[in-house]
RNA sequence: CGCGGGGUGGAGCAGUUCGGUAGCUCGCCGGGCUCAUAACCCGGAGGUCGUAGGUUCAAAUCCUGCCCCCGCAA
């Protein structure tokens, strides 16, 4: 049985089916509304477990379904906890995929918090479920360098493509009984969400850290900030320094656009004003008739 | 019927309140200046103003319908 929602966890799934694994269910959260139209859409694990044929659940809250008999439940960011009985339901129990070494970032957003945090590396785990968030035992973890310049999302999705025969392989030695987890050692940490607020950007704050912050929070909840009471996306940023600039204002140097920060200014390269399409920095500063300054 | 912004030469924008010559910053083409340049100077091409209809002597501008794009909220 397989439960995940987002497109992280469909390297997985794919993995698995590929691997010839017997998919009894694929469990997923239910369909929402997306965007102003409020169209239903589904997940991506829907979508693919579809496309692969197998049997789809879709539910908020495992409590609420009949599952099937399994030998084995793995979890990839399926967006709901396990409820405790169903923990032992299965002779080898639950798998969960975490994009940490744990018990470091603990919680939803790892990558996240260690790329806010300005962490070297970050990794996966993948150990046993138990009750408590992502405390239990490992059977593998391993650790990952950030790549410069890469985002929270683009990192999610390097270590899930990369890792996948890792799950394999994992569960092939569990199914045999070839594999004993490992208490986590160490004192944990947490990485909750990010909320809308968090990607809002201070530009009080050292280039450095606010280049990570942004890296941090793309693509979601994405990093902002308000021009003239209208709030504007960042998409894409450079990655070195530019000249000291007066705090949060734009400055066209040369074909490149650049926004102060207590030191160094940020380059910006792409970004999307409320109500218009992503474009260009250099292009929505040319519309620009007045001084510009950001926060 | 959740709230809101927008569609104007290739790009980003002004012009719409109060109808009356198509504007700005770039890009592109040609020429010039310079040791040189993402700098500067001169000239040029390129626009059914989203779309359909209405009002008017006259509509980018006022009225109505429709299409498309996007932000917030969920």
């Amino acid at each position: 049985m397989f439960a995940g929602s987002p497109v992280v966890a469909v390297p997985y799934l794919r993995a698995l089916h590929g691997a010839g694994f017997d998919i009894r269910a694929v469990v997923t959260r239910n369909d929402s509304r997306q965007g102003r139209k409020g169209v239903l859409t589904s997940t991506a694990v829907a979508a693919v477990a579809e496309e692969l044929g197998l049997s789809v659940v879709k539910t908020n809250s495992l409590r609420d379904v009949d599952l099937p008999e399994v030998e084995i439940g793995v979890v990839v960011a399926y967006g709901g906890l396990v409820p405790p009985p169903l923990l032992a339901e299965p002779a080898h129990g639950w798998v969960n995929v975490h994009f940490s070494v744990l018990p470091k970032y603990r919680g939803a957003a790892p990558v996240q918090r260690a790329l806010w945090d300005g962490e070297p590396t970050s990794g996966i785990s993948i150990f046993r479920l138990v009750e408590d968030l992502d405390a239990g035992p490992v059977y593998v973890s391993r650790s990952i360098p950030f790549e410069d310049d890469e985002t929270a999302s683009d990192a999610l999705e390097r270590f899930a493509d990369s890792t996948t025969d890792d799950l394999v392989e994992t569960l092939r030695l569990i199914a045999t009984d070839a594999i004993t987890p490992t208490l986590q050692i160490g004192e944990p940490s947490f990485a909750p969400k990010f909320s809308r607020d968090d990607g809002r950007i201070d530009w009080s704050l050292g280039a450095t850290i606010v280049i990570q912050r942004i890296r941090a929070v793309t693509r979601e909840p994405g990093a902002h900030t308000d021009v003239n009471g209208e709030s504007i996306a960042i998409l894409r940023v450079a990655s070195d320094f530019g000249p000291p600039l007066p705090l949060g204002e734009v400055v066209a140097i040369g074909g490149q656009v650049f926004v102060g920060t207590v030191d160094a200014s940020v380059g910006l390269l792409e970004v999307k004003p409320a109500g218009k399409k992503a474009m260009p920095a250099m292009d929505w500063l040319r519309g620009q008739r007045t001084g510009v300054v950001l926060g």
